[in-house]
DNA sequence: TTGAAAGCGCTAACAC
DNA sequence: GTGTTAGCGCTTTCAA
């Protein structure tokens, strides 16, 4: 017992594979009777049409590439499986490759994954003129960047940022420490961009240390910085980092919020899970993630699309409170 | 320009489309100059095969499905990763699919794959009879559970759990609790009959509670039901659970490990970026994707594979200590 | 609205 | 070792 094709539905019909075809790909231009009758016959023969075979002849392959930079950075899986689920409505696969945090790895998969993917998601913070180079041709939208030469779906934090500077004045902090992210890293950029325009108009004095890494082990390095730094409130360049902040200011005695005040960047799983609680900037990734696969699946229709920009907001919890 | 064929090669070359094929298929088949002509003029032309038409006339995808039961969990990120390394090291690629929680969605998700992949990955912890069914005819191998009907690569705690089990009762703890996993989770419910065989041996009175969902917020709930219980250390079912446990007792003014001790399992990321860090077993995560692949390969070519057994080991940290 | 027919690019007998 | 010849299952003109 073979698997049904429109072959094997055609004659059971008593109809051309061509009108079995059309059934499913067009059926607006099938006779409604016979369309009925043929979506019946390939349900009862559970009939699923061959990927390959519809990817030969139609030169589409129904499955779009997902590389990501990081799949171990926490920020990554919840946008994995936002575009995973707009595209499963959108009835197209996702081939999800992860670059291992290696460039050099993400330019040989650009490579492998194009004439596999109709189109392509690249979520990688780190800048690289080679990227665009190596996408050409393929329809591509880039996640929580922007890139020269495609569109893009982004993170906006500088409300919330500004909000947050807010609130540490308000909480009466005066001397406030800035902990940069990499400078190859656009988000990193942007954030340190606004936190310094910020500081501009306030009575703070910002201390800018770092950069560093973007990892717990950044924070704890971070940390040591910002011991001498007399600062009573600090911005990590993301959650990942603050928490190592966190980590490293309580080893050193120095306790959170009491001695000094953290916030993060992206509210991840790790923010809830951290005592005290990271208050941070919550990023809405359902929403980046479908905004995605929605700009993607109109760059593969050829259509013209614009850059998305989403809000990042605020969510307060245990990690800021008054200076001591 | 049209993309290069084994045709537009047979030409240049002035062989015949087979003869290219072969030369990339089962080069050891072919004349090492003509082969090598053939390379050379494919590596000029930038050809790379379609593999929708190798798909379709060879019954093959060169893709292999990793279904995850919750790509949010912070266990699955890395193993996503090492399935994909070796994966790429094999030359196949990776169809992810996560079931965000819903084992509806994993019969779907399943029923989806099939035919679009050569064979499957299952990492998914609860008991489904019917994921079974739906993965029949599929080669199969499942992770870190076992599975009727499917070979499995699992990670075997036994030894790890016995030897914390022994640095704890040396440690001087006499009373310790057990928080159990979900009931429907094979690796929970081995892990729990470990401790309680473990138990038996010893001076230490085992204090069995639970179960709690496997989640920063089990664990917490956790950590009200061992403030009662007057343990002096906890088996947590995962580090996650054991994350939770901690704040939950930090808020409840516990110590750790002074007022009680907590262990976790595993050893995601999160267990170094908590404070204290996390005593638990590491889970040899790169190996176990490596197995599951090279399994799930032989059993594409029609081999039988035996079960894969790995160790996890135990990682000291600081949530561990002697009880006041 | 439907059918016939020609591929899509590759693999796999089979014959040479 | 190499070429010839059929397909794999589907889409897509083109005519009817």
């Amino acid at each position: 017992m073979k698997r049904a094709t429109i072959y094997s539905i055609a004659k059971e019909c008593g109809v051309s594979a061509s009108t079995v075809s059309r059934a499913f790909s067009r059926p607006e231009v099938v006779n409604p009777d016979v369309r009925e009758l043929i979506h019946a016959k390939a349900q009862e023969l559970g009939y699923r049409p061959n990927r390959a075979a519809r990817g030969l002849a139609s030169g589409r392959t129904g499955t779009i590439g997902l590389l990501v930079h990081d799949i171990t950075n926490p920020f990554c899986p919840p946008l994995v499986r936002a575009v995973q689920r707009a595209a499963d409505e959108a009835e197209v696969s996702v081939l999800l490759v992860d670059a291992h945090e290696s460039s050099a790895a993400e330019l040989r998969l650009i490579k492998q994954l194009k004439g596999q993917v109709d189109g392509l998601v690249i979520a990688s913070p780190r800048s690289s003129s080679a990227l665009s180079g190596a996408a050409e041709g393929l329809p591509t939208v880039v996640v929580n960047r922007r890139m020269r030469g495609f569109p893009s779906v982004v993170c906006d934090n500088t409300t919330a940022l500004l909000e947050t500077g807010r609130h540490l004045e308000e909480l009466g902090h005066r001397k406030v420490a800035l902990m940069c992210g990499p400078s190859t890293s656009w988000a990193a950029r942007q954030r340190a961009a606004t936190v310094r325009a910020w500081a501009q108009g306030t009575r703070v004095t910002l201390v800018e240390l770092g950069s560093f890494t973007a990892s717990f082990e950044g924070g704890r390095e971070a940390a040591r910085a910002l011991l001498g730094a007399g600062a009573t409130a600090a911005f990590a360049f993301d959650d990942l980092m603050a928490c190592g902040v966190m980590g490293g200011l309580v080893e050193a005695g120095v306790e959170v919020p009491g001695g000094c005040s953290v916030v993060g960047c992206d509210d991840v799983l790790l923010a809830r899970a951290v005592t005290p609680q990271l208050t941070t900037i919550t990023a809405p990734v359902d929403q980046l993630g479908r905004a995605a696969v929605d700009a993607l699946g109109r760059r593969i229709a050829g259509e013209h699309v614009r850059d998305v920009r989403l809000e990042g907001t605020l969510t307060l919890r245990g990690s800021t409170g008054r200076p001591a």
